[in-house]
DNA sequence: CCGATGACGGTATATTATAACATCGGGTGA
DNA sequence: TCACCCGATGTTATAATATACCGTCATCGG
């Protein structure tokens, strides 16, 4: 159910590409913040974030971690999910894009779509009311088709 | 920017309408926090409407309000505004609906639309993927027309 | 050198939300 | 009637999420 990722790896390379473009400075707390939220299996909240850090920290307190999912967040390169107060990488940071999720409440998985039928409804809503989006939240909470069909299998 | 709502009787009885059908109650306090949330100008927050309730209520204490809420948001009568962590009146409770909401930063007004375009978009995600959505989240976080229009005049 | 800026460390605290357990009161069937 | 259940509520405490604030340090351009 989750989105085929890239390796941690290549999305680490492509983070550095990006914020040297832009003249930003990928240092390495974000760095690691990163790779802790693109490593995670499913979305993850900020303070499972700093206990994983504790290992490569000394003492790592809340506004450190915030700091970073601040910055990750301008830079695109992480979403953070409304409904669930947790972060997760994005599957494709190169180009910007309206974030759009499913997500399952039965396994917990998550996964950006990008569909240009939502992107092009949102913009048309937008043009009729005159409404200018900074920052589009679609997320679709419910069951993967995964779960529907290892749902409980009763009468 | 915000909706044009029926004034607060006519929710309050539409409410009662519901409830009754559906055979459930509509308590002293679900009421009243049903009064207050659709009173407020805008969204409000639970600890917000916990300090309203303190006029009427001897001392409440946060459970009582989110346990109102939760009753209010599974009759649909209220809506939670994720990316906000607050509430908001629905403006058209008799029929089941997506939620679907246009923020205003600058302002703070928030208004429910209900585009049938966004619906669709949804439902077609929906059916390519297999997912089933039990909550959809569709929060465009923004610029209303008004403060577009009132914006720094500057140059 | 000086001042501005941006990143960071660290403490404390604000804000949002729930766990857990006691009580109460209204049906309902023995 | 009364024992029982169950949904709603009261109460205390605490969990989980997020930010304010202040000081330090390094870098960069004058
Ligand atoms: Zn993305
Ligand atoms: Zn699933
Ligand atoms: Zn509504
Ligand atoms: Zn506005």
């Amino acid at each position: 159910m989750t989105v085929k990722r890239s390796s941690l790896n290549e999305i680490l390379k492509i983070a550095e590409i990006l914020c040297n473009q832009r003249g930003v400075r990928l240092t390495v707390q974000r760095r690691k913040v990163l790779e802790l939220v693109c490593a995670a299996e499913g979305p993850v909240g900020a303070y499972e974030i700093l206990d994983r850090l504790r290992e490569s920290v000394d003492n790592p307190a809340p506004p450190t971690v915030y700091r970073a999912l601040d910055f990750l967040l301008e830079q695109g390169l992480i979403h953070k999910l409304e409904s669930l107060h947790a972060f997760i990488g994005c599957s494709h940071p190169s180009h910007p894009h309206a974030s759009q999720f499913l997500i399952c409440s039965d396994c917990g998985g998550v996964s950006e779509i990008e569909s240009s039928g939502i992107s092009n409804s949102l913009r048309q809503a937008q043009e009729r009311t005159g409404f200018k989006t900074k920052r589009p939240v679609v997320e679709l909470l419910g069951t993967c088709a995964q779960c529907q069909r290892t749902a409980v299998p009763k009468e």
